[in-house]
DNA sequence: TATGAATGAGGATTCATTCAT
DNA sequence: AATGAATGAATCCTCATTCAT
């Protein structure tokens, strides 16, 4: 009943941070989404800011399956970090009540210390995944330096598709897979010296 | 008077969303930095939405200026190239009130028609900048293809130096000419053919 | 069963008023008390109301058992005085959740019908007793007018002590007795004449 | 105009708790009764629990007036005594709202430091008052026990005619006055040895 | 032009009560 | 007999906005 009641929940505050925005996303409003009254998010999640701290976690959980899904199953280094881009190019990262949840959660990890922390151990986990494959193929200074990159790229091609409203992703994954290219041509060939 | 004010008022503003977040820049906080009553946001603007717009568009024009004093030095594309990136990255956009309100703005704009419209346009020039001068040296749709992908790395670098509260703008720059040595090293080859 | 849950409850009733207060004694902080569900509470008292007047209705009964017992013993008319000023001063009443249950009771009769009927009733018998037993020595007048002060002084040294926090016990017995020695004194050579 | 709308919402508050009991007395009600919106009790006193404390504040200074200004015109020990006595019984304190406020207070303080406080120190200045008048013609230990007696007879005599409603404040005096009789009676016998 | 007192709608939260199990 | 999940009305409080001065 309790898992039932907080998925219910969380998909309903996602939903209504995708419809109103974070700061009309109101308790009236997700309950009614929800299809549940207005005092279960306090008896389930002990109140708004722990409801909205429990959506952060389930994107974040979410993201995380969609690249771990695909890490599972590259064997090569250009394999692995083409899972982790297509894992943050995923469908489910361009559901628009998914993208504008990521952006409120962006804005607000600037005043809220849990957010924050949150947020910090995302954005470390992409870096160390990105620094550990690039490792492979590149020496230290030069793999830091790809991951910093790419992971710049990802996010930067996810916000403009966000921003834009468009979900022109062939373009974005071309786009990091010629990334890939010189990073990984160059490299190879650095490192090979 | 009036301009003193709107200064005034756009100024504690940014500082407020900086200092508070964005829901919680409240009419009487925005008003008591900004050293005058609460009532005059309505004179001056109508109101907080009002106000709040203006900062955004006030926050677009400095970015603008930043880009466009740059731009007018320089000669050859990669120089224009360079310049739209360091407007990019000009000390200015990594004031930590301008950096939340820049955040803040990039979330409300989802669900502010007004804000939306700006963003866009702003996107957009930022777009046709580098495609602009990206054409100088490339094919029309490898320009295209550079100028998207440099767009997001800006932004993404941007991005990740906001969050993270790193301001390692060095290299960020360093990961953009990078990007440049690579995109021109390859469009000028392809363009001489 | 029933007879042992209304027990329960009510002391936990009790306890909760002395440890948050009359306002803050919620059915769900109540219930846990009893180490029962909150439901239970309206399935023996029909409602929260009528569990607070239950527990009223102990008080009263504690502090009647408490002056009758020490009555009983009582076989002079100044032994059945002083059996009632120390049945109100039986170290029952200084519990500190009973003192606080007291004083919120007292303030609640105010505004609560059944509760002030509580109330009335046990302080006419309060009266009735001391008259009675004054009546024994002294005239008619004098009698009434011994009992109003004694119930007074019993209310009052009551009160101080237990605002106080302070359960010098052994002052006020001494005060009460003083003010008995004088009201027999006089009273008995009034009499007597 | 704040020391006008600090003592409306005092008086509403006051006016509140006398008709609806203390957890009744809402914002709503105690803004409606003066007359003004809801906000404003925020506005003047930070919100309902200062409001509260505030109006406890007034009623021990009103109580202080009745007794300062009786004891200015006061020359004997006696007449000190009684100007106390008088003071704790003037009128202003049998007024119904005034009663149920006290009593509420009372009821309050053992949950409210705050108001425990103040609790506190008006206990402590009736005591030291009387101890002072009755030092004047009692040895200091009959002395500060006359006090802490003839403090209970007020407190208990208010106590009485506030929960029986009847405001039979003539027996009461009576009753102190007798206490009074007496205690400076022997007192000023034992002194004069 | 500028103030800040005042409003009252709307927010999160609490809680007595109900009821299916 | 007993549970505790669920409800929704009522609470305090916040805040953009208005307006007399």
């Amino acid at each position: 009943m309790e898992a039932i009641r907080r998925r219910q929940l969380i998909d309903a505050a996602i939903a209504s941070i995708g419809r109103y925005g974070y700061g009309e996303a109101t308790v009236q409003r997700i309950s009614r989404a929800a299809g549940v009254s207005s005092g279960i998010i306090h008896h389930y999640f002990g109140g708004k800011d722990e409801l909205l701290e429990a959506s952060m976690r389930d994107l974040l959980a979410e993201l995380r399956r969609e690249v771990a899904g695909r890490l599972a199953k590259a064997t090569t280094p250009r394999a692995r970090l083409e899972a982790i881009v297509e894992g943050n190019f995923a469908p489910s990262q361009f559901d628009p009540p998914v993208v504008a949840a990521w952006l409120a959660f962006w804005s607000e990890a600037r005043h809220a210390p849990k957010l924050a922390r949150l947020q910090r151990i995302n954005h470390r986990r992409l870096l160390s995944n990105l620094r550990h494959a690039f490792s492979a193929v590149l020496a230290p200074e030069a793999a830091a330096q790809a991951a910093t990159g790419l992971a710049a790229l990802i996010d930067g091609l996810w916000l403009n598709a966000a921003l834009s409203g468009e979900r022109n992703i062939d373009e974005a994954l071309a786009i990091a897979q010629r990334f890939l290219d010189r990073e990984l041509g160059d490299g190879a060939a650095m490192k090979r010296q």
